[in-house]
DNA sequence: TATGAATGAGCATTCATTCAT
DNA sequence: GATGAATGAATGCTCATTCAT
């Protein structure tokens, strides 16, 4: 029985991948505090304490480093919104509407810690540069099929028409709300934005059961 | 006293003033279309049919003209603003409160006529430099102030208790749908995405009257 | 009568030109001592005693100064040969056939006094690079043509019978035996090997008169 | 006594000696193709399937493989001259002497093979580097020394008075026509550049024998 | 021996900005 | 006021080479 696994076969990419994870985690510092362009691929390797080679012995470039970052966000927050939705209530038929959308704003919320600064970073780049803004596009309209998905469910007590103007809508400013907090959140108390856009999202959906 | 007609009347319009128009022009036109980053200055310049030194005669540098034409935009806005709301019936207490939404929504439309480019750009750069930072902030607060003061006269159909909360809300929401528009807008149609905007925001705000 | 000429329309220029011609002057100096790869941009530009950056105000990088260099050589060359051969009794009929190539050995001797480790440069890039490949072989087509043009006019004398073919011979013999003389040139005295060449050329191209 | 067949043959073909073959095949390709200077160390291992720790296993530097390159080279063409000379009819007195000339001529351009861009490069390197040219300037010598004891055989039938500079000169006009074949080649056929040179080595060579 | 991750000096090039004319 | 030549710090990136495994 051979309990070599898998592991025998990276050994020598163990090292490796640290640098990697280095400059990633680097990048991923300076990208968010100083912006895309205020830094350089100097700075990246310095703070990740490599050389400069080996920045780009990892990267082609400095546009695939964000690109990466932007990556493995969308990866990650991709995992966690499925497990998010079954340990929650979400699923649950007999949940009511008010807070079935009250647990859909708050999970999305915790879900909102990858910096807002890179976000913007990002979606800047987006506008000048179309393999980003695909990318930016591409992963939109998978979180708003998640939406759909569930509201699909609840179709009769919805009181919206047009349901695809609606999930962009929904999707356009949950994501403006979110980074906003994320942004000027010392502004205002979170739970109360928080509340504010669950009122508004759960009055504009679903008819007024009784009350 | 020399009635030599219509050049009388702009004694201010020197060739100064004309030099400094074409090189705001020149860089509303290049900031929009190939973003803050990849204008360089001598490019503006050039645009603009002036000398690089002309740019450094009005402007301090790159930074600076930016911030001039966000100011200029941000007030060629706010007037009309003014004369829209007065034009429409936004303030006629005879509106119901649905036409009323309607019409905010529409006339906050008709005036984003800004190039969503260069307000992106702008946004990116508040990220990281607290000078726009603060006249972002400083213009959205006084965005909001119009439409509170508009809300505060309907106070008692209101639906909404905090009031501070909703505010920020509906600005955030209606910047991040009228961006959106002019960016992806071909996706889907104008109209269908400012009435469902409509829809929600008076949903959010009003009790239902009749039903 | 307005003495103020041409002169007066180029003011400003008088600087630039003057910095353009440094260098132009580094960039023949430190490609023909040390080699183009050899040569970094701003070496030339120490060399020259300006900044790098007025190096990119005049060329658009390396190759093109290169470029410029191998053209302003051509060029030059090309005025002094119709000039050479005026001078010269090469046009003359009186002229025998063997002062005829010697006087164009000598006239082509004395016209190559450009660098050969920069012509080596050039022939080299040639080698990799189309562009230059090109206008090697534009100038080597327009040389060619000059000595058929003399030759043509003593056509009953010649003893060749394939010309396009001895065309080519006899301007790679040249090339080759110039370039060489500069190069190694020590080796052997000059005149020996310019009467060598002369003999070769004579011999080949003409009947033996006499004899 | 293992009778293993080819193996036991060249027991010293251990895989060492085959990874440095690689390299060297590796490196003929890429600097033939691309030149010197367009070719990374890196390339090259890869190309040769090796690491690049195994390039400098076997060479210091990236230049010590051009020279070993030029040098493999030169070996086998002098190896193959002498067996050249001895297959053809040139030191068969009874050969006449258009036919030993046009024979010279034959072989030379028959051994020909070698990368005439490599040879490019190597001449390149001559110029700015001292080893270099003296191993050109070595093989030179040697390659005109079978020539020179050619003539000498011939010396009372011979028309030229400098033999040293005829030497030098001949050597020169060989390998430049010699050269442009390879890479202007398809300009005009083979057969035709090689008849006028021999043609104008005879010539210059050799007294007119009747005719 | 073979490997390939790591290194960092060095390069080509850009661009905001200054200042003499 | 207008001009544009001149500047040089800074940037993104390459590549020959080393060395621990």
């Amino acid at each position: 029985m051979q309990n070599e696994g898998p592991e025998a076969k990276i050994p020598k990419q163990k090292r490796s991948e640290k640098t990697r994870q280095k400059i990633i985690d680097a990048g991923l510092r300076l990208f968010s505090e100083h912006g895309y362009h205020a830094t350089s691929s100097k700075k990246i390797a310095r703070e990740a304490g490599v050389a400069i080679g080996s920045f780009y012995n990892y990267f082609t470039d400095k546009k695939q480093l964000l690109f990466e970052l932007h990556r493995i966000h969308s990866e990650r927050v991709h995992g966690m919104i499925a497990r998010s939705i079954e340990e929650s209530n979400i699923l649950d038929p007999r949940t009511d509407s008010r807070s079935l959308i009250q647990a859909i704003v708050e999970q999305t919320w915790s879900l909102h810690d990858f910096s807002p600064a890179l976000q913007r970073e990002i979606t800047a780049l987006a506008y000048t540069n179309d393999e980003f803004a695909q990318m930016q596009r591409a992963e939109q309209g998978r979180d708003m099929a998640v939406l759909t998905e569930i509201f699909r469910k609840r179709k009769n007590t919805l009181r919206v028409n047009d349901l695809e103007a609606a999930g962009i809508l929904i999707g356009q400013t949950m994501e403006a709300v979110m980074h906003s907090l994320w942004i000027f959140g010392s502004a205002i108390d979170h739970k109360r934005m928080l509340d504010a856009l669950a009122d508004m999202l759960h009055r504009y959906l679903f008819k007024d059961t009784k009350k």
